[in-house]
DNA sequence: CCAATGTATTCTGTATACAGTAAGCGTAAG
DNA sequence: CTTACGCTTACTGTATACAGAATACATTGG
């Protein structure tokens, strides 16, 4: 196999999106960059270049003389990232060959299968929905489009990992894939597109819901 | 007045985004920081901090030991950028209070006809656009999603600056925005998705069929 | 006692220094 | 003559150093 040459500050960005991920760091909290870079083990260089980074994809801001802080999780803005998703999702559907996507529904709706089976752990469900996700736009000729959908996703599951109870997650994941996949498997865009942008939005809405707002700031 | 204050790092990248858009570096072009941050009187720090913010809005691409490189114009990177811009700004119009948006579409209707008397340069055609279609969002609560479209509508504005002639844009333009702008001054909005959807795909085609493709890669 | 201004400290923003890797070129071996 | 290996050069990636701004605190005047 391959080794793998990545530079630090792509693994301080990933290190930092897992952290913002199990709640590892207050949302709203202030980056003290010294502090952090210690405890990275790396200088302030490849810190800051990850922290910009993720500043334009909208994960972090910052302030001009105040340094960054990891954005404080905002009802309104979680509200925002899902119909973001559901169209981008959509017109990704649209956009690839039909005859790939059938084949893509039936490998779908095994590995939706799978996700109740298995007893996995917090990260990991993040992890598969991600792995499905992407296998589901593969097809979409329309490279920007999915790198556009990647990061929106990457903002989307901030808030779910941090809002939702695992074996909750585990289940909705499940639900949402199974019928997604089936339309799919079936040759019916339009279905899809259907229960993709309704899963979205319920999705989102369920998790408000249940949701004691501690961790929200508005 | 306030005073700006402005880092570096944001006032180099507004620098090199002028600079693709009027075509002083070639697409494609590796970049020597060395070289670019004494031309730009700037030291290396601010000059790689801008290039990673721009490269995470796709504007520029790296590769590991490779540093960074304008990303070549490609016909291909083109023809995807105007079904997400169509997707996303109808999304943003569906968005919007109804009533709000006859009031814009009153106000882009006036502005849409400016354009045409004026005889304005080259660089602002761009500019003007970009503030007719941010006029045109502005209604939308779903700031996430403005700040998206923005950023892809950068992405796209570079293509259309360096490919098309300025006398041509602007009949385009012109033409183009007064038909959405009369769909949402008279409440349909429907009717505005439709227009919008048709001149991004119409605008970029008919672009793309008058190029002699000597900037592209693809 | 409160407010306002001066001062010290901390942290960001930028510059510079250093190390390691990749590409180019020449030379030697086949 | 061609190819492969080693060397040199140049540039990136990272670390450190420095300067200026922001904040907290103290001190002084009302």
């Amino acid at each position: 196999m391959a080794i793998e040459r990545k530079n630090l500050r792509s693994q301080v960005r990933d290190e930092l999106l897992t952290r913002m991920r199990t709640g590892d760091v207050q949302p709203g909290e202030g980056i003290n960059e010294v502090q952090l870079a210690a405890e990275l083990g790396v200088s302030r260089t490849p810190l800051r270049e990850a922290l910009i980074a993720l500043e334009s994809e909208g994960q972090i801001e910052s302030q001009n003389g105040k340094g960054f802080r990891f954005v404080p999780l905002s009802k309104s803005e979680f509200e925002e990232l899902a119909p973001i998703l559901a169209t981008l999702e959509a017109l990704a559907l649209r956009l690839s060959p039909a005859e790939q996507l059938t084949e893509i529904g039936k490998r779908l709706t095994t590995l939706a299968e799978s996700f109740r089976d298995e007893r996995v752990q917090h990260s990991l469900v993040i992890t598969k929905d991600e792995e499905w996700h992407g296998i589901m736009v593969s097809a979409c000729p329309n490279r920007r489009l999915v790198a556009m959908i990647e990061a929106t996703r990457d903002a989307f599951h901030r808030y779910e990992s941090l809002l939702v109870p695992n074996d909750v997650m585990v289940e909705r994941v499940a639900a949402e894939h199974a019928a997604i996949a089936r339309a799919l498997a079936s040759g019916d865009v339009d279905a899809a597109v259907v229960a993709l942008e309704a899963n979205w939005m319920h999705g989102m809405r369920r998790i408000l819901d249940n949701t004691t707002s501690a961790y929200f700031t508005d």
